[in-house]
DNA sequence: ACCTTTGTAGACTGATCAGTCAGTTTATAA
DNA sequence: TTATAAACTGACTGATCAGTCTACAAAGGT
């Protein structure tokens, strides 16, 4: 595998196990298999590699769902695409979720830009379009987002503290989308 | 003002700052006002004082909500103060509800028994009874308990978000509820 | 007055860290 | 072949860190 690739992923595991500064840079290249030095070659500093980190982590979220969807899907069944596929996702990769927890209250999240940050939130075009067309409750679309990615949350950390088999998860996934859509529709 | 109580606040602001790591104690105790030793004389480790900070807040949060609780109300009046009082203790004391999460995403977490976390949850017997008694949904105790905790961070990070006047803030947290109650009930 | 405990200070230390550097190996292509 | 660049190495360094130590002051008890 690439070193580079390996670097990525042992300072996912150490982050996630020790936090950003709880990790030695050294320890991160001994985990990889790399000298000290190959870890700065590919990244100039230590913040320059958490910050791809992130980068590649919401990366690999956003194609997983984009690649799920289906354009031309009514409004209820393009958010539970996007529902149902972010929450496999999340227990499928455990840690890189963790991870964009972690990062989203550390400091570093000061270094991306706001709209970066926006953009993950393209569904908020989908929840304008669903507040005009009175499919979704007249609230705030701010409002609406936190409440989707706080359910979201919330189930994602229901499901990684009990041990459910992949049926019963995946009833319990589907019906929660139910209870989100009671909430905001 | 106390200097131990100096150390303490100014731990708070710097770790919500900067990150648990990424404050040396050199800098905390500058900030606080008190000499290096002085930190070390309060508590025995950097680990003691975060530690201790989180404990400290987590009273402060616990007795703020008790405070404002009465006995003999039904379920539904004990949710909303509770949610309510948890609501807007998170606006009034905003560094302390973010390092909160901070710290539940943090590799700290760990050191605190599981049993000490669960405590705080005390409105778990409430809700094992409100399914009983049909007042809520027949779901698992702790899926309930995952729900209304994110559903409070997601409207925490919607306020946190906006700059709502007090009026219109107190309509939202109650708006809040009554979706949170449709949801659970 | 004397002694003990507690609080406070800040210089100091050994360990550890992020990042550098001088040089070696590997890959690519002329 | 040879030339050039890119990948890679690990010893090294200056800075910084958590925690120690010695000293002194204040408080309180007898």
């Amino acid at each position: 595998m690439d070193k580079q690739e390996e670097i990525l992923k042992a300072a996912l595991k150490l982050f996630v196990e020790f936090g950003f500064h709880g990790t030695p840079t050294s320890k991160i290249a001994k985990e990889a298999g790399v000298a000290n030095g190959t870890l700065f070659h590919y990244y100039k500093t230590k913040n320059d590699l958490i910050l791809a980190l992130y980068t590649d982590i919401k990366t690999r979220l956003t194609e997983h769902i984009d690649s799920k969807a289906s354009k031309n899907d009514s409004l209820k069944v393009a958010f539970k695409s996007l529902f149902i596929n972010t929450l496999q996702w999340s227990q499928e990769y455990k840690q890189e979720f963790y991870f964009m927890q972690q990062f989203r209250v550390s400091p570093f999240i000061l270094l991306i830009p706001h709209e970066d940050i926006l953009r993950q939130a393209k569904a908020h075009l989908d929840i304008q379009a669903g507040i005009k067309n009175e499919i979704l409750k007249p609230l705030p679309a701010e409002f609406l987002f936190s409440l989707i990615n706080s359910h979201i949350y919330g189930i994602d950390q229901y499901l990684s503290s009990t041990n459910l088999s992949d049926s019963k998860q995946q009833k319990l996934i589907e019906d929660s989308f139910e209870i989100l859509w009671d909430m905001i529709a």
